[in-house]
DNA sequence: ATGAAAGCGCTAACAT
DNA sequence: ATGTTAGCGCTTTCAT
C-alpha cells in the first residue's frame, strides 16, 4: 500500500504538503500540487480513509437502519437516503432488524460509532434506548416521534381519513382494520385515524392482528375476514392487502365487488396488482430524502427546522379494489 | 470521547491490558478482567472501530454495489448479503450505480479503500476496470464473468431454454426478446439461450430493445410488439413483463390468450400480478449469501472454489401468462 | 507556501 | 499475565 510518505518523498516535498494537496489544494502552490498529483498517480496513490477518520474525527459515513430491505417502502427510502448520502460525498452503511426487536437495539450501537449520523426508519426499540443512541451520534428518525429528537414522520392521518370516507360514500357499515406490528408508530396513527374516521361516519370498526408487513400475513387474514363478515377492508400496508387479494380470489369472493381492499404505501405492486390497489400513498422516497437533509443539517451544525418534526402528507389513490358496499348496491 | 487510557489509569493497568481485555479476553486475568469491564462499564467505554481498524489493517466491513436497489431482484440479493454479512460479524457498506455506467468506477474505487472484500453485483463496468479493484481489494462479481475473478453467475440458459419449449409446446412459431441493459452479462446470456432454443425448434426469433431494467420501458415495448403481431415474448425481466402487461390491458389484447409473456426473477411481484405471470426463477437471495460466503473464504485465505465460478440453476415457473398461440387454438 | 512534530485511539511485538 | 514501545496513515498547529 502506497502512503503519503513515499509520495512526499517521491515528489520531493513534506508529507504535510501532499496531505494538503488532497484536502485543501488551493492552499498549496499550483506547481507543487501539479507534481505532487502527478507523482500520486503514478504511484497509485489514493488516500486511506480510514487514517483520515481517526486524525480528523469523522468517519463520513452515514448509517441506515431499516426493518426489512425487501419491502418496497424501505427498498424506496434506501434508494433515496443512498442518493442523497451520496450527494452530500458520504458512504452508506445499512443495516437491517428483520424485525427482530432484540437485535436492533446492539447492532444499531455498533454502527453508530463509526458513523456521523444515523437515520433510523421505524424503529421497535425503546425510547429510552433511543435516547442512548443520541449521545453516541447525531440520530434522525423516520416514522417515530420522540422528544428533543429529530424526525421526518408520516402521520398518514389524512390519508386514512380519506380512505374512511371513501368507504362511508360507498355505503360500507364498517369497516376491519389489519393492524401492523403491536409498537410500531405508524401503526397507532392508521389504528387511530380510521378508529375516529369510522366513529364520525358511525361506521362499526373491527381489528385483526397484529401483522407482520408480509404478502403471507395476508392471505392468513383472508378466511377471517370472510368468517366475519366483512365488506371492507384496510390493510396496514400493501404488501398485506395484496396478500388478502390474492387469498379472497382463491376463496372466489370478488374483490372491488363483495369486499373492498384498501393498502398503504402505494408501492409500484399497487398499481401493477389485479385488480389495481386502492390505496394511501406515502411518499417514501421523500421521506428518506428529506431525513438525509436534517442529519446533514445537525453534523454541520445548523438546527434543523428548529428541532420540529418534519410532517409529510398522504393522500388516498383510488383504484380498483373498492366499491359500493354489497347491501347498497 | 473515554479512550482506553482513561480505562487504563482508572482500572489501574496499562492500556494493552484493557485492549486486551475488548480483543483477546481470554488471554488476561480474569480478576483484572474483571475490573477493567467493570470501569469501562461505568466510564460508558466502547472500543473505537476506525482506531482498531488503522491499527490492524482491517475494516471488518463488507461492500456490495448494486445498479438499482429498488428492483426486486437486487432488493433480495442486498438482504442476502446483509444478513450473510452480519452473521460473520461484518457491516455492510452499500452503494447503488443507478445503471450509470460512467460514476460506477471511480464510486466502487472510493468504496474498496474502506472495506475488506467487496460485492459487485452485475457491474457494468469494463473488464479493466475490475481488474484494478481487485488490486485494492478482494472482489467476488455477481453474474459477470471474468478470469481469475472470483464469481457467482446465475447463466439462466436453463430457465430461457425451458421458456422456449414451453411456447414451442403451446405452438408459437416466434417470439420476441424484449432485451435487457446492453453490456449485461445477464442480458447476453439470456439472448443467446433464447435465440439457440428458438433455432433447434424452427421459430422465428425477434429482439427489441434494449430496455432499462423499468417498468415503463415493458410499458414503452408493448406497442410495438402489437404492430409487429407478435404471439409470444419473453421479456428480460418480471419488472419489464409487468410493464407490457400493463400497456397490453389498456390496449385491450388479452394476455394469456392473444399474447404470451415471460418474464424473468420470479419476484414477488410475478404471483401477485393480473394474470399471475410465468416466468423464470431466479436464486437472487442464494446468490448473494454464497457471493458472501466466497469473499469470506477469499479473507480467510481459503482459497475458494478452486476459483472456479459457482453457477446457480433457473428454472421456468409457469402460471397463467402464457397460452396456446392464437393460430394453434 | 512549506516543513517539523505531535497526536487521533488502538494493536502488537517484545520484554519482564 | 502485564507493561513498554513503536507504529497504523493522515491531519494540523506552529514555525519558518
Amino acid at each position: 500500500m502506497v502512503t503519503i510518505n513515499e509520495v512526499a518523498v517521491e515528489a520531493g516535498v513534506s508529507p504535510s504538503t501532499v496531505s494538503r494537496v488532497f484536502s485543501r489544494p488551493e492552499v498549496v502552490n499550483s506547481v507543487t500540487r501539479q507534481r505532487v498529483t502527478e507523482v500520486a498517480d503514478r504511484l497509485g496513490y489514493t488516500p486511506n480513509r480510514i487514517a483520515r477518520s481517526l486524525a480528523i474525527g469523522k468517519s463520513g459515513n452515514l448509517g441506515l437502519i431499516v426493518p426489512d430491505i425487501a419491502n418496497p417502502f424501505f427498498a424506496h427510502l434506501i434508494k433515496a437516503v443512498q442518493v442523497e448520502a451520496r450527494q452530500a460525498g458520504l458512504a452508506l452503511f445499512i443495516a437491517e432488524t428483520d424485525e427482530h426487536r432484540l437485535d436492533e437495539y446492539p447492532l444499531v450501537k455498533a454502527m453508530a460509532k463509526q458513523v456521523d449520523g444515523l437515520v433510523l426508519a421505524s424503529p421497535r426499540m425503546s425510547d429510552s434506548q433511543i435516547r442512548e443512541l443520541v449521545e453516541i451520534a447525531p440520530i434522525v428518525l423516520i416514522n417515530r416521534k420522540l422528544r428533543g429528537v429529530q424526525s421526518v414522520l408520516i402521520p398518514s392521518a389524512d390519508g386514512m381519513r380519506q380512505a374512511v370516507d371513501h368507504l362511508a360514500a360507498l355505503g360500507h357499515d364498517g369497516c376491519v382494520y389489519l393492524a401492523g406490528p403491536r409498537n410500531s408508530w405508524t401503526n397507532l396513527q392508521r389504528r387511530s385515524a380510521i378508529r375516529g374516521a369510522c366513529r364520525r361516519h358511525a361506521m362499526s370498526y373491527t381489528e385483526m392482528g397484529p401483522f407482520e408487513p408480509r404478502f403471507e400475513s395476508g392471505v392468513r387474514a383472508a378466511d377471517p375476514l370472510i368468517a366475519a363478515g366483512a365488506t371492507a377492508v384496510i390493510a396496514y400496508d400493501d404488501v398485506i392487502a395484496l396478500g388478502v387479494i390474492s387469498r379472497l380470489s382463491e376463496r372466489e369472493v370478488r374483490v372491488g365487488r363483495e369486499m373492498s381492499v384498501i393498502g398503504v404505501d402505494d408501492s409500484p405492486l399497487a398499481a401493477i396488482a389485479c385488480p389495481p390497489l386502492t390505496t394511501v400513498r406515502v411518499p417514501a422516497a421523500k421521506a428518506g430524502a428529506v431525513a438525509v437533509r436534517l442529519l446533514l443539517d445537525l453534523l454541520a451544525g445548523r438546527d434543523a427546522n428548529g428541532g420540529l418534526p418534519t410532517e409529510l402528507p398522504t393522500d388516498l389513490i383510488v383504484r380498483s379494489t373498492t366499491a359500493p358496499a354489497p347491501a347498497a348496491r
